[in-house]
Formats: C-alpha cells, sequence, structure tokens
DNA sequence: CCCGTACTACGATGCCTATCGTACGAGCTG
DNA sequence: CAGCTCGTACGATAGGCATCGTAGTACGGG
C-alpha cells in the first residue's frame, strides 16, 4: 500500500464551509461539549472508547459524528480504532479567539457548578 | 401608581440560572444570532417591531422568548413595546470575553460570506 | 370610547434530533 | 480461521423546535 492505514475515508467540511450556527449547534449539546472539553485538554488525539459518556455506544458514535460535520473535530481511522482531535487552526483561523473563550467559560461554568 | 409603567412582568433567568449550553443553543439560529448582533451593534435599547426578520410575526416573538429564557437579553414593555437589551454584565460576569468572541466571529463570518 | 399598533397565545405542521437496541463490518491477535 | 474489540448502520421512538395563521390582549391616542 502507498497509503499508511486509511482504511475507510471520513467527510469533513473544508475549512470554508465551517458555519458559526454549526459550531454553536453543536457545542450546544451537554455530551458534544463534554467531549470537545476532553479533546482539548488532551494534547493528543483521542479514541472514541476513552470517553466514559453516560449514553450508548450508537450515541456516542451520532455525537461524534455531529462534531466532524460541524467541522469542530477531524476523525481518521487508526485500525480499529477512530482518532478524534480539535480542528483548532481551522477554528482559529474562522474564529480567532472563540474556542478558547468556549473552553474557558466551559470550565469556569463547571467550576461554578460543582462547588455551587 | 408607584411603579413607573412595569405593565405585565416578564420572567426571566437569574445570573446563577444562566447556563452555556443555553446561550449556545440559543444563538445557533441564524434568525437569533442575526437580533443579537444588532442590540449589540446599537448602544440602546431596541423595541422588536424595529428588525426587520424575514418570518412571521409570531416567530419574531418566539425567537425573543428563547434569547430571554436563555438569559442572553432581558425584556421589559414600555407601552405597548417591549424593549431588548443585552445581558451583558451577566454574560460578562459568567463568561468573560466569550460574547465579544462570539460577536467577532459573526461579524467575520458575514465578511467572509458577503464578499466571497 | 373606539381604533390602531404592538405583541401574545394557541393550535397545527413538518422537520430535526437525542436516545436506544440490535445486527453488522473492519481490523487485530492468537 | 476464530474470536474479540471498536465502531457503524438502521429502524424506532419520543420529544423539541422553527414556522405559520388566526384570534386575542394591552396600551396609547384621538
Amino acid at each position: 500500500m502507498t497509503t499508511p492505514t486509511p482504511s475507510r475515508a471520513l467527510d469533513h467540511p473544508p475549512r470554508d464551509a465551517i458555519r458559526l450556527e454549526g459550531v454553536l449547534h453543536a457545542l450546544s449539546d451537554p455530551m458534544r461539549l463534554r467531549i470537545v472539553r476532553s479533546l482539548a485538554a488532551a494534547e493528543e488525539e483521542l479514541s472514541c472508547s476513552l470517553f466514559d459518556l453516560p449514553v450508548s455506544k450508537s450515541t456516542t458514535t451520532h455525537h461524534f459524528r455531529v462534531l466532524r460535520e460541524s467541522g469542530v473535530i477531524n476523525q481518521c481511522y487508526r485500525g480499529t480504532a477512530k482518532l478524534n482531535g480539535l480542528r483548532r487552526d481551522d477554528l482559529d483561523a474562522l474564529f480567532p479567539g472563540l474556542l478558547d473563550s468556549l473552553l474557558r467559560a466551559a470550565a469556569l461554568q463547571a467550576d461554578r457548578l460543582r462547588e455551587g
């Protein structure tokens, strides 16, 4: 093979097709916001199975797809695993500072709700 | 009367009840994002009737209610008019820098899409 | 007191979506 | 090959939501 291990291809929207409304919609779901926070905390790509979400596997797959199709994350197969990473470069280029503000807001709210 | 012109009361979530997910959901709709951008541009409160949205009046009412109930705007009656204003103080206190990042992102995207 | 303006309430409709379970495919590992 | 793990596809379901039209309420002005 000429290609390393691309296996099945996954459709990602090009940078120009990413829409703010779509990104906000993707992040307005608690599960997806949680996923994105974990991805931002980890400095490497994470496989879907590392996330222990309180929903079924089907639903988890659904949420990752929404995040990919809205342009928030990129996904690639690596063997049987599927690696997920934030599209930081694209998001920062389109919406400078937004991702960091969102992550900071999410962290502040998590602290606030945890401590009361 | 002791009160100026409160007329009918409108329920607003207190600052502590505002949730990031709710704010993002509210802003993920193109009509509502448009409303919020207009409110941010105007330095005063605007009545609903000043917005010329491509939807019916019923739908406009619906969008303003979603914005109010998510904590993004405050509304008060003034005669027959209903004045709308961003809850900047509350949002900035809860999520520092987020509102400005969102407005900037929306402006950049609007420019990008307009000029192509 | 009547009318016009501004907004609302309500019901209907059609679409979107979060969730699940089950059955399946793709790739490693023995 | 056999079996395991990871993730997908599909169908079902229930609830949410953006939209509309119509009918109605609240308020200010003549």
